[in-house]
DNA sequence: ATTTTAGTATGAATCTAATTCATAATTTAC
DNA sequence: GTAAATTATGAATTAGATTCATACTAAAAT
């Protein structure tokens, strides 16, 4: 026995329209492709669907048993279409963010909450714990979007760029390197430098300076809260290297003093890695511009 | 967009199997046929169903989102079909009785009461008020059986017989007409006769002997209950007709006469008439047989 | 009781969609 | 890197759905 939808629906139209002939209408087929439609589906039912020699035709005991059923099936799959349209337009999905970048929790709070209002109806988190291999989770589908400063060339994943940032040397304003105009990569062979606690290859500070030369600190101290490392950077408790922005918005910076790394200073772009075929959804590009919004803001000094 | 019901089951298929290989075996399909409609599927909804380049292929977000409403829909569509199993075999169904006999009422409770524990899943009625147009009921489908006694020549319903009875008249023992072998039309001019509360032409005294002689009797009182209308004859209030097994099978009939009716008594059959393709089904032929048994043993002296 | 009309059924031809076959392309596992 | 497993693709084939023309039939109208 084999029913589909369509029999459904070509059912259920005769039934509310009240004929066949105007059933055809709403169902746009000929009169008589509805004909040996009914007659496929009374052989697979094995039974009258419709009282005979009634014109126009009247359904049967049975055949009201399909409409319940029509009924009950029909507006589930009308839903699953809709649900459909609006995944592939991006009214509707799921936004999964891995983050390579630990400060940028920083403006990435305030952008979610900001696009949870924009689009209710997408399911928004982060998802911890695949920093390092993020983009392979991008690939899976484990996650939809990741934050990197590394923009690889795929060709299932853009990189949308996002905004530029400096990673920017911090001291206590007594600090001996509190003096120079600049800090080199030399200069942290007798420092204590605090970091956020991930793996110091996901920190600019290594990565862009401090492993190319082959140069280690003194001592590496992790701490969670960015506020706690300005606070021990301001007590002359150690080093540290952050984004431009997370300081320009930080209070409590008076006591702290700013140097570029290196002589030219050190630049680095923040990307959005998305799967090509979803770029072009809504909430993803909302995402998007709401990055550059909240991070302008948030640059600027107060 | 179009989605069937069988794009669905692929879906699902592949999903529980864990590839499209494992799959086309429970879908009777081969690996090509198989991924030609996941194509089909994709370019419907417009979405990626399953992540690109995993093999076996994986499913996306959105491709779980059709898995959900497919474990809502197919099941429904499950229970439609098995339904429709039963409604052909006769294990569930509709049995709405129209009865142009009154007396029937006698034996048809019980016979109902049985067919009820034989066929739980049948929907088992009395339908009043269409008594003598009951055949085009049938043909309507408003009822599903109709207890007759007078079958026809009809391609679509069929007459079962049931049983052969006597209208048998019935007076009090010290009545003029019960010292008579039998009684005749012409004996009714001057009696008054109680009947059942149906038109005149339904009751076999009236349709089988004076309507033919163009008789009327003296007054007819019309009383509901077999029991009452057996105490007033009792009581010599008036005579009347009933079937020889409503007799048999009633209490406190010793005070009353029966005589045949005319010298060669009158005899009636009863019929269940069904329409034609009905009359396969289990819980009919079960109504036919009990009918049978039931009758047997009312008809049965005590 | 015919006749008309509206509604449905049917068969053959045609068109569309689904499937197969053979084979290519890709991915995964070793 | 190679072999094995899995999926994709194009052309040919087959099955399924639709159309057209027309027959049929119940219900309505005369």
């Amino acid at each position: 026995m084999n029913i589909e939808l369509k029999h459904l629906r070509i059912i259920l139209a005769i039934h509310e329209s009240g004929s066949v002939q105007k059933a055809t209408e709403q169902l746009n087929m000929t009169q008589s492709a509805v004909s040996h439609q009914l007659r496929y589906i009374k052989d697979q039912l094995g039974v009258d669907i419709f009282i005979p020699e009634t014109r126009p035709l009247k359904l049967s005991a049975e055949g009201l048993e399909l409409i319940d059923s029509a009924r009950r099936i029909l507006p589930e799959v009308e839903k699953l279409k809709s649900r459909f349209i609006d995944l592939k337009s991006g009214q509707t999905g799921r936004l999964f963010i891995a983050i390579e970048c630990h400060a940028c929790f920083e403006w990435l709070f305030p952008v979610l909450n900001l696009l949870r209002e924009h689009h209710s109806n997408v399911d928004i988190d982060i998802k911890p714990g695949l920093a390092f291999n993020a983009i392979e989770a991008l690939k899976n589908e484990e996650v939809d979007l990741v934050i990197s400063a590394d923009p690889e060339n795929l060709p299932d994943v853009r990189f949308h760029e996002l905004f530029t940032y400096a990673p920017t040397f911090i001291s206590a304003k007594d600090h001996a390197l509190a003096e120079r105009p600049y800090v080199n990569a030399g200069d942290f062979t007798d420092q204590t430098v605090i970091t956020y606690p991930v793996p110091v290859e996901r920190l600019d500070l290594f990565s862009q300076l401090l492993i190319p030369q082959g140069i280690e600190p003194k001592a590496i101290r992790q701490i969670e809260l960015t506020s706690v490392i300005l606070l021990l950077v301001g007590a002359n408790k150690g080093v540290s290297v952050l984004p431009d922005w997370v300081l320009q918005s930080a209070r409590d910076t008076e006591m702290l003093a700013r140097k570029k790394l290196t002589k030219s200073g050190i630049t680095r772009k923040l990307y959005a890695a998305v799967r090509t075929r979803d770029s072009e959804k809504l909430y993803i590009e909302t995402f998007l511009s709401l990055s550059k919004d909240v991070f302008f803001r948030l640059a600027r000094p107060r």
